[in-house]
DNA sequence: CAGAAATGTCAATGCTTGTTGACATTATCT
DNA sequence: AGATAATGTCAACAAGCATTGACATTTCTG
């Protein structure tokens, strides 16, 4: 007890929790220091306000290195990651915080901006081949609008399906996500 | 003037575009009322409060009756819709309200319940083949993916797309989930 | 036209929010 | 040990919130 950066590393647990489940300006300070243990003056004083501790979360909530490592195949980590029920929670609540404040007037535009900055440029930098941005683009639209379906809107098809059968849900999406090019025969 | 269902209106007008872009808890009814030019007041008065108005947008909110007749494709609605510049933004915002809200503890449930009810019942019924419910799941996951990603996140490769391309990825993603049949030799 | 009902306006209520400053406690260093 | 800085505690603040009731105005009705 009594240093400072225990305090922090409570406060930053608590608030990634609290911020990721309800958004940003539906969790209080209160709320945060309450899970935490810890007064609320003390997040002011630590971090500048709840900006500030936002901020600081934001930072930790999208480090995911073995995604963009080059010795790796994305596909195959994103499909581990979200078919894996210990890391699908988590995972799945990354998406559900980008989704619900990615139009917050206050921190919208800082949350899409480091989403890009840490893992979409990334990604985008090594997928090859032609309509790379595009194809980019509907890879992520299929994780997140399944995380979405599994999780948040809990539609049979997907929420109660087992591991085995949402992933191979997931890889077909991907799949074809990662397929699409742009041929006028599709017209 | 003078006609309170014309104040009704305008207080659903306004409360719909102010809870689909900020969500529910997000929304004060003072914002609300001064979109509306009308006295805070009388939306305890008409509405019972907060909720109940609310409850007044969702009614209105998944009315889609191409979608569901029996007469439609529903890819081909779905794709005209989304595609469409002018519908798109509509659409969009109705699919944000949903993911937003369906984790708010006031009204996650209701949310949920009343989508199910009015869309993907009726969906799921004309929905057939085998794997009906996952393959729905699927579509669901991936219109909402490729909203998420186009409109709240803003990604290039969807975001600037033209409508033309924008369609042409939808169409692509849409086919590719109903296309999914459980097949051993998929793993 | 007069009375009654409907509708709109305003102020005040109690509650929660983020933030700040004063004070108490604990740790650190000479 | 004693001075000094770091850390924690508490109370108060101004602002915003949903909601309510009293009052003013308009509209309808007999």
């Amino acid at each position: 007890m009594g240093n400072a950066d225990i305090t922090r590393d409570k406060l930053i647990a608590a608030a990634t929790q609290t911020f990721w489940e309800q958004g940003y300006s539906n969790t209080s300070l209160r709320r945060i220091a309450l899970a935490a243990s810890v007064d609320v003056a003390l997040i002011s004083r630590y971090f500048g306000g709840k900006l500030g501790l936002f901020k600081a979360t934001l930072t930790t909530a999208f480090e995911w290195p073995e995604l963009v490592s080059p010795d790796n195949d994305p596909i195959e980590v994103v499909i581990n990651k979200y078919a894996n029920p210990a890391s699908d929670a988590h995972q799945t609540s990354v998406i559900r915080m980008i989704v619900m404040n990615a139009n917050d007037p206050q921190v919208g535009e800082l949350v899409r901006q480091t989403l890009r900055d840490t893992l979409l440029d990334p990604l985008e930098a090594r997928m090859g081949g032609p309509k790379a941005s595009e194809r980019l683009a509907m890879f992520i639209a299929v994780v997140i609008g399944a995380s979405m379906v599994r999780q948040s809107l809990q539609l049979p098809g997907m929420a109660t399906a087992e591991p085995d059968l949402y992933a191979r849900q997931l890889r077909h999406l991907i799949e074809a996500a990662l397929n699409f090019r742009e041929d006028p025969a599709d017209l």
